[in-house]
DNA sequence: CCTATAGGCTAGGTCCATTAGCTTGACCGA
DNA sequence: TCGGTCAAGCTAATGGACCTAGCCTATAGG
């Protein structure tokens, strides 16, 4: 009976690897058993469940997108920010659709490690909301706004509902545009009332 | 052995409540049937399989959402119009959120019933947007932007992820006041090239 | 070398979806 | 009314998935 040498963070690799492959919604312990070399019951030794591999999934996932939308945003403001943190998004989200689909599942009230992760990819939007001046509720209705289409058209994206013969990155370009538009709009609005933001707990993106 | 007198629109229709109850993804047989008053195995007199039940849910939450879409349009034109299907479309994925779920899945190609649905709803899409005199493919990018904006908000909201302590509703009505911008001012810009539509295959929401 | 621990294993339980095959209620024509 | 057909229910059994209990042994530390 040699041993594999599995870990924790080796079966949630290999799980982000099989969602990416599968789909988020078939990952399931056989296969990541298989891939691993190990009979299934094994895996219980690295995770509590099925479920609890799925919390694993989406922390390690959500900081991964706050590490590529970080990186996407250094140097940049305003406009370039918006469109290079956007990309970045789409860019994730479609080439790793298990990790990103992962993103998604909203952090237990309860759960310290994964609420931070979700802070750490909202504190990257502010920021580059920061730039276009934006205060008050105008920050959190810009965040919604971004977080639903940004959301909205990679999940429609990835679940093959553009089908018309129109090239998908231009559409997706013009939304962004119309994002920048309004930000840079409200910033000189009435509606930039100094509310406080207060933060109870934020969850990204879910 | 008293019969149940079950047909295959009651058993789609209660499946259509349970998935409103426990959601989309927990939808299960066993559920069903004891809510039916009859043994899981009778419901294959009526269905054809899980995945047949979740596809005929499909189609007839998709004419629902249609129809309400239908109906908030009538007598209303560009700002009036979009801002009344942008409600019932809220509206209908937070009152029926199983439903809602439902009508994320594409059709598949060769599914005809399903694929007029989809289209029904696209319909009333276009004609709203063609209230903003917009053409080729800003009918296209227009559609797509609205369409993942109006998804993605829904999706997050009831995934749980506006916890801030800011008005979902006007945040909402920011976004669509957003898009209502957008358009209004792509009917009059340079993009407005009349590229044909070329309408292979229609798909709604996702 | 001895021992404790941790990481594998087999076996078995539960819960679903699905299929096969049986029984019986309801309707229809003679 | 009688008998036949069909549809709608049922029980039983299969297979796949998650999960637990309990065993067995490789490895690390003394």
């Amino acid at each position: 009976m040699a041993r594999a040498g599995l870990s924790h963070d080796i079966v949630v690799a290999e799980a982000a690897a099989v969602a990416d492959e599968i789909g988020w919604e078939r990952l399931n312990l056989a296969l990541i058993a298989e891939r691993l070399g190990v009979k299934l019951p094994s895996l219980y030794k690295h995770i509590a469940s099925l479920d609890g591999l799925r919390r694993d999934l989406a922390v390690i996932g959500t900081r991964e997108l706050a590490d590529v939308l970080s990186a996407s945003a250094v140097g940049r403001a305003r406009t370039d920010a918006l469109h290079a943190v956007a990309k970045a998004y789409r860019r994730f989200a479609l080439e790793h659709p298990g990790r990103y689909a992962a993103t998604v599942r909203a952090p237990a009230s309860d759960d310290l490690e994964h609420g931070e992760a979700a802070d750490s990819v909202l504190r990257i939007v502010f920021a580059v909301l920061a730039g276009y001046g934006l205060a008050g509720d105008d920050v959190i209705d810009a965040t919604r706004s971004l977080r639903a289409g940004l959301h909205g058209f990679v999940a429609l994206e990835a679940g093959g509902g553009f089908a018309i013969a129109r090239d998908v990155e231009s559409s997706f370009n013009r939304l962004i545009e119309a994002f920048d538009s309004a930000f840079a709009s409200w910033a000189n609005s009435i509606y930039g009332s100094p509310a406080s933001v207060a933060r109870e707990h934020v969850e990204w993106p879910k």
